[in-house]
RNA sequence: CGCGGGGUGGAGCAGUCUGGCAGCUCGCGUGGCUCAUAACCACGAGGUCCCGGGUUCAAAUCCCGGCCCCGCAA
């Protein structure tokens, strides 16, 4: 084991924003990254340009090696071998590993995953600990093996969900979480102080990629759970639902809601747009929701109040 | 040339198809009413109808070109 941190041969891959909070902390703490993999740049957008990821940029920034393989064919799983790793970090890379790949570095390879496992395995553990309704969540460092978050545990901590957090700022919280404790593990781990524990299987629960689809609204659904989409949807995909005008279903964004009213009163039909005071509700099963920003497809962004001076008729119209 | 919607007083929209007085809901200003108001009444200010060209007696509206915003898709 080198006797330096900064002699340790790190390799990193990550993808997204949560991966660069990541990736900068390592930088900060001037460890020796002698190659970064992130996903290929994707097209993006109406002009389909090409949008590098935000890892990619601060890769490029500190002229780091930058690797984005589709696959770990045997050119690519190659070229990571020539790196030499003594050390492998992922952080929501997007890519499963192969077992070569993991056999590669003498320390082995570490995830980041930003949930309390083994609850939560699978890409989308942020976004389904608010969606589930939890008061508190927490990030793993965990060593990687052939199943998906499925590795030894290294070391694990706790933080809060604010029962009004959206999705990014959770997110944020759980990046500088991950990014502090990732370092006191990467010291522990390669000093030899930090032992795996294996994780209890039987405890475990699953979540799948986020569709844009599952964005769609279920007026059907207790307003409470929407909510919770709202916020574990806040950055993407959003929130939509369908608004029949002259024939037509546009698509609506909602694009910002707020707090539930219980009011049990309240007998509309599902998805009906009403007025409550001087607040503008949708009803849904259990609860209403209140909108306070909307956008119609091919229109900006608007307060609840502009767009009804524009539609009128939106007032006791039912979403779909 | 991936598909589609749009640009009209400060905001959001209608009017465009079928050319003919610049309209609606708000906001703003002044006055009134009220114990009171995101309430009500009266009056009022505020517009190169995105830009350029064309057709016409006449263009927000029709034709050609350009710029910008947005939804989908990827």
């Amino acid at each position: 084991m080198p006797k330096n941190l900064t002699e340790t041969r790190l390799v990193f891959m990550g993808t997204t924003s949560f991966a660069d909070a990541i990736l900068n902390s390592l930088l900060d703490e001037k460890y020796n990254i002698v190659g970064v993999y992130t996903q290929p740049d994707k097209r993006v957008g109406r002009r389909q340009e090409i949008r590098k990821n935000a890892v990619k940029i601060t890769a490029e920034k500190d002229n780091l090696d930058i690797f984005q393989p589709e696959k770990f064919d045997a050119a690519a799983t190659n070229k990571l071998k020539n790196l030499k790793p003594d050390l492998i970090i992922t952080a929501a890379y997007g890519k499963i590993l192969p077992k070569e790949i993991l056999e590669i570095p003498k320390h082995k390879c570490l995830n980041v995953h930003a949930s309390l496992l083994p609850k939560y395995r699978g890409p989308s553990p942020i976004h389904n600990a608010i969606l589930a309704g939890e008061k508190e969540t927490g990030t793993t460092i965990m060593l990687m093996d052939s199943g998906i978050d499925t590795g030894d545990i290294l070391s694990q901590k706790k933080i809060a969900i604010q029962s009004d957090d959206l999705h990014p700022l959770l997110q944020g919280k759980l990046a500088d979480l991950s990014s502090a404790l990732l370092i006191n593990t990467i010291r522990g781990w390669l000093s030899g102080e930090i032992k795996p524990e294996k994780q209890d299987d039987s405890e475990a629960t699953y979540c799948q990629m986020i569709k844009k689809e599952d964005g769609h609204v279920l007026w059907s659904d207790e307003a409470q759970s929407i909510y919770n989409k709202y916020r574990a949807f806040y950055h993407w995909p959003g929130m939509f639902s369908f608004w029949e005008r002259n024939g037509s279903n546009l698509r609506l964004k909602l694009s910002k809601i707020g707090a539930i009213k219980n009011n049990p009163q309240s007998r509309h039909h599902l998805g009906e747009i009403f007025e409550i005071s001087d607040k503008v509700g949708v009803q849904t099963s259990e609860g209403v929701v209140i909108l306070e920003e909307v956008q119609l497809e091919g229109k900006n962004k608007l307060d609840i109040r502009n767009f009804i001076n524009g539609y009128p008729d939106f007032v006791g119209s039912i979403l779909k």
